[in-house]
DNA sequence: CCCGGTACCTGGCAAAGTCAAGTAGCTGCC
DNA sequence: GGCAGCTACTTGACTTTGCCAGGTACCGGG
C-alpha cells in the first residue's frame, strides 16, 4: 500500500512539469513503486482535477492516442505544500518511534 | 491519514513491553498523533491479533475495568522487521521525489 | 491485418481509518 | 446513594483509496 501519498507524489512530478498520466506511471514505477498501475494511477489524477489541484488539456500524439496534460493550480500548489510539511512531520513521527534507541535518543 | 503504518507503530510499542490499548492510544498521542481515536486503535489491535502478529491476556485493573495486554508473537516480530525495511524504503523513495522543490531550508 | 505499444477510463472489490455511539468498571464528591 | 467523570474496550456504518480486471481506442511495423 502507498498509504495515501500518491496524490503527493503526483502533486509534486507534476509541478516540476506539465506531465500526462502514462508518463507519470513509468516515471514512478522506475521510482522503485514498481507495482504501481494504470489503474490507481488514473483515478488518482482524476480526484485530484476533480478537487481543483490539477488543470487538464488533451494533447494530440503522433505515437499513439491523445495525451491527457496535467498541470498543478495555485490551490494544488497549497494542498502540496501542505502535504509535504505533514509527510515530513509524520515520517520523523513514525522513524522515531520504528527506529530503537539510537536514534530515537536524540531525536525531537 | 496514517496510511497503514499504524499496524507497524503498535508492533513496535508491543514489542519493546506488553501494553494494552488505551495506553497504547495515550502513548500515540503524545508521540504527535493527536487526533488518534481509540476507534481507529482497537481494531487495528484486533485485526493484528486475529492475524497472529499479537498475543493477549486480560489483567484485572484497580483504576478501571480490566486491560487487555497484548505481547507480540515470533510472526509479529517477522512481521515488524519486514514492515521496518518497507516502510523506510517508502520513506526514501517517498522522500526523494518530494523534497527537491522544497527547498531544503524548512528541513528539520 | 493483426499485433504490440501507447494512452485513457470504468466498475467492483477489499483494506484501513474516521465517526459515533454504546457498555461497563472504578473512584470521588456531594 | 447517586451521579459525574475517568478508565477501558467494542461495534457498526461510512468513506477513502488503492488494487484488479477489463474495456476502448489510436498508432506503427511485420
Amino acid at each position: 500500500m502507498l498509504k495515501g501519498v500518491l496524490p503527493l507524489l503526483l502533486l509534486r512530478l507534476v509541478s516540476d512539469a506539465e506531465d500526462y498520466g502514462y508518463s507519470l506511471v513509468l516515471r514512478l514505477q522506475e521510482l522503485g513503486l514498481a507495482d504501481l498501475n494504470e489503474g490507481t494511477v488514473y483515478p488518482a489524477l482524476s480526484r485530484l482535477e476533480s478537487r481543483g489541484l490539477l488543470g487538464s488539456r488533451l494533447v494530440p500524439s503522433t505515437t499513439g492516442p491523445a495525451r491527457k496534460y496535467y498541470e498543478i493550480t495555485p490551490a494544488g500548489a497549497a494542498e502540496l505544500s501542505g502535504g509535504v510539511s505533514a509527510w515530513e512531520s509524520l515520517a520523523r513521527t513514525v522513524h522515531s518511534v520504528l527506529s530503537p534507541a539510537t536514534s530515537a535518543r536524540n531525536q525531537r
